[in-house]
This record gives structure tokens, C-alpha cells and sequence, in this order.
DNA sequence: AAGATGTAATTCACATGTTAATTACAAACA
DNA sequence: TGTTTGTAATTAACATGTGAATTACATCTT
């Protein structure tokens, strides 16, 4: 078996096209002053309320240190608060603030537009098609120690 | 159109797919000394034969400053070299040395037996599909100014 | 030839990715 | 109680991502 070219190496084609979709997205981004990892842990808080780091640093899939920085820039923004969990001082309960939600609720139909243009362009079933085909690619190759 | 939950939303689960698939890289790189990017340059340089600045930097998807960063770093490892070209004081071309040539090759063993490994438990055809339905969304949203 | 415009590469500033080490705390246990 | 072990989060150090500004050349224009 030959050695896939890098054009068609799998990790190459994933960066590539996660890079033509987040390119549609960056406007919308600068325009708030917010970062793509900040849209992602906000919108996490938003989806699924109070969240502890560990846990939200899973959803977000944002290693630990990058959000201990991303964490206190929100902070200092007042976009999330972080509340100290009783009975253990080392979590704490991470939430979005209500300007938080105002933020994301700001975004949102400008977010909605831009995926529907996109799966206009590639078909829906297509789309749909390719994100099943991704998270199975995910389950095949997740932690099989 | 409900918009995309974060678990189901394609830049995260590109990211994920990606992720996923690197892990499996990862531990090889490090035995090596190498980074990621710094690989990419190296194999497209093996691939393609020397090249310009911005061609490789197409090429292995790295930005301008980035890839200022990393032929910095591998000349001074002297994995590659470059060349003034003539008649443009601004270009240079860009080659690999022997040393490069000898890493990369004693990398491509292992590279290839990973490779086989994810598609064998993926499936071979369904991960050539999955190639073939990235590079068409990377056709679909690439520049259409 | 001199100035205006365009292009390749670099530099700057800041955010994040990545691994290893460290801190702060909790829980188990002698 | 004091020590060990385990866990959550942070910090440190370095590489890369990202957008803006700058530098170094080329080329075009007059």
C-alpha cells in the first residue's frame, strides 16, 4: 500500500475542510470581538447550563490550560461566572451571564443563515451524510486502550 | 431550522474527527522530535520536489508567519535548505536535505501501518468515501468570491 | 530615473494547542 | 492524626494559529 499523498491525507483533508467551512464564520466573529474556542465554551453554557471545567472543556473539546485562559477572559468580561462547588474547593460551577446569552443570541440567526447557504451548496442529505460518517469515524477510533 | 447543537455542529466535529485520527500520530512524532506541521513541510517537500514559500504553504495548509516559524526551525536542523532565486531578491526556493529524506522514510513505515490500521477498522471503502465527500465540501466552499 | 502600485515574506501581538510540571485539594489508609 | 495516593485545575514553556502592520523587492507608469 502506498503512502496516501498529503493532499489526500485524511488529517490534511479534515483541516482543510473544517478551514473553508470556519472561513464563513470569522466575520461574524471579529465583528463581536469574540474568539471561535469563546463562541464554543459559550455556547456550551448556553446548550447545557452550569457546567463544571472538566466537563465543559469535554464539550467544547478545548484542552484544560487553553480554557483556563479562555475562562478568565470571559470571566473578565462578564460573559460567564464561576461559582465555587461546596464540599470541593478545587471545582467550581462555570455559567453564562445573561449578557452571555444576549451574545449568543445575537449570533444565532446570522450562524442559522450561514449553515443553511452551506448545505445548500453541498445538498442536505449530503450533509447529513457526512456528519454521520464523521462521528462514526469518531466512535471507530475513540479510546480503544 | 433549529440551529446545530455543539455536538452535532461540523467545524466541532471536524475537529473531533480530526483529533481523533492524530492521537494515533502523535506518539511517533514525539519519539522523533518533531512537530506535526514541521512533518507536513518535510513530506510535501519529499512529494513535490523544492518549492517556493507560498506554494508550501499552500500546500501543507500552514500560514505565512507559521511557516516563517517552522523553516526557521528545520534549517536549523538542517532538514532543509534554501536558495535564493534569481532575478527576485523576495522568493527563495525551499528544498529538503538528505537528512530530511532519511526521516521522512524512516517515519513512512509506521505512518503507513496506522494508516491501514484506522481504515481496517473503519472500512477501507467507506473511508475512501469520506475522502472523496471532504474534498467535494472543500470544492463546494472554496472562493466563490 | 522617480514615484506609485503590487507582491512575497517577515514581524508583531495576542490567542490557542500541546506536553510536562506543579499546586490545591480530597479521599484513603496506616 | 499524619501520610500516601488520587484528582481538578493551574502554571510553565514552547509551537502554531490568526489578523494587522511592516519590510524588501518587483513592476508599472509617467
Amino acid at each position: 500500500m502506498l503512502p496516501p499523498s498529503t493532499r489526500r491525507s485524511l488529517p490534511m483533508t479534515l483541516l482543510r475542510a473544517r478551514e473553508v467551512i470556519m472561513a464563513h464564520f470569522r466575520p461574524m466573529l471579529a465583528r463581536h470581538d469574540i474568539t471561535e474556542q469563546q463562541w464554543r465554551v459559550l455556547r456550551v453554557l448556553a446548550e447545557t447550563g452550569p457546567l463544571e471545567a472538566t466537563e465543559l472543556a469535554n464539550r467544547a473539546s478545548i484542552l484544560p490550560p487553553s480554557l483556563t485562559r479562555i475562562i478568565k477572559a470571559l470571566e473578565e468580561r462578564q460573559l460567564i461566572t464561576r461559582n465555587r462547588v461546596k464540599d470541593d474547593g478545587r471545582r467550581a460551577l462555570l455559567a453564562i451571564t445573561p449578557s452571555g446569552v444576549t451574545l449568543i443570541e445575537d449570533l444565532a440567526p446570522e450562524r442559522i443563515a450561514i449553515y443553511e447557504a452551506i448545505e445548500g451548496r453541498y445538498g442536505a442529505e449530503q450533509y447529513e451524510q457526512l456528519l454521520d460518517m464523521l462521528e462514526s469515524l469518531i466512535q471507530s477510533e475513540s479510546s480503544e486502550d
